[in-house]
DNA sequence: CCGTATCCTTAGAGATACTG
DNA sequence: CAGTATCTCTAAGGATACGG
């Protein structure tokens, strides 16, 4: 058994998927894989996320430690999101769903 | 630009995403990686989900040609279901998932 | 045993407007 | 620029009962 932040789990595999169980998570993981980025561009290169929502999505990964946030004070306002350590070892994941999705489509979809 | 079933995706781990954006499909593959399954095996084995929503996730993986279900003209009746070759494929998305939930919960949780 | 059919409840997410 | 505050809506999922 597994616990965190009082969340029983029987398996180690359902604390991940409990995590990404969203829409949006690990697309912002995805961006920051190639290095930090600022809210905006969060913003405008996750296809439709709304700002409302990336502000949310934001905030639980970093309560969990998952990414970093830095803030600095300027005007106008500069805030940059970062992978934490372990957020950096999402990497296989990522690259084994990326890879699943292109033979998925090869196989069941097309290329235009 | 990919597209599947008249949906577009830009990127191929858009069209996973989309694909698992949901509570359980995950979890059904976990399943079926060790073999095939009855109905009823599933429905006991996975956490918490209910029968109307085993049958749904189930429905959606056989029509993405992900999982194969298959039939016995018995008394009571048996149905089996099974991983297609797409659907072994995630073997290696769910052992990256496994194994990270597993590290993330020795930095971040607790083992009771 | 393996599902369907209803009804119902909530969390997730979008739109829009506003603030430090 | 980087968020909050509302308000609204829909679809995912649960509970229960019924059917082949």
């Amino acid at each position: 058994m597994y616990q965190i932040n009082n969340k029983e789990y029987n398996c180690s595999l359902a604390v991940s998927l409990d995590i990404f169980n969203d829409k949006w998570k690990l697309y912002i993981i995805w961006q920051l894989l190639s290095g930090e980025k600022r809210f905006k561009s969060l913003n405008q290169n996750i296809g439709e996320i709304s700002q409302k929502t990336l502000c949310i999505k934001l905030k639980e990964l970093e309560e969990k430690n998952i990414i970093y946030r830095e803030a600095f004070a300027q005007v106008p306002l500069k805030v940059v999101y970062s992978l934490s350590p372990v957020g950096k070892e999402l990497k296989d994941v990522l690259d084994d769903m990326h890879r699943w999705g292109k033979h998925y489509v090869k196989t069941h979809g097309k290329i235009t």
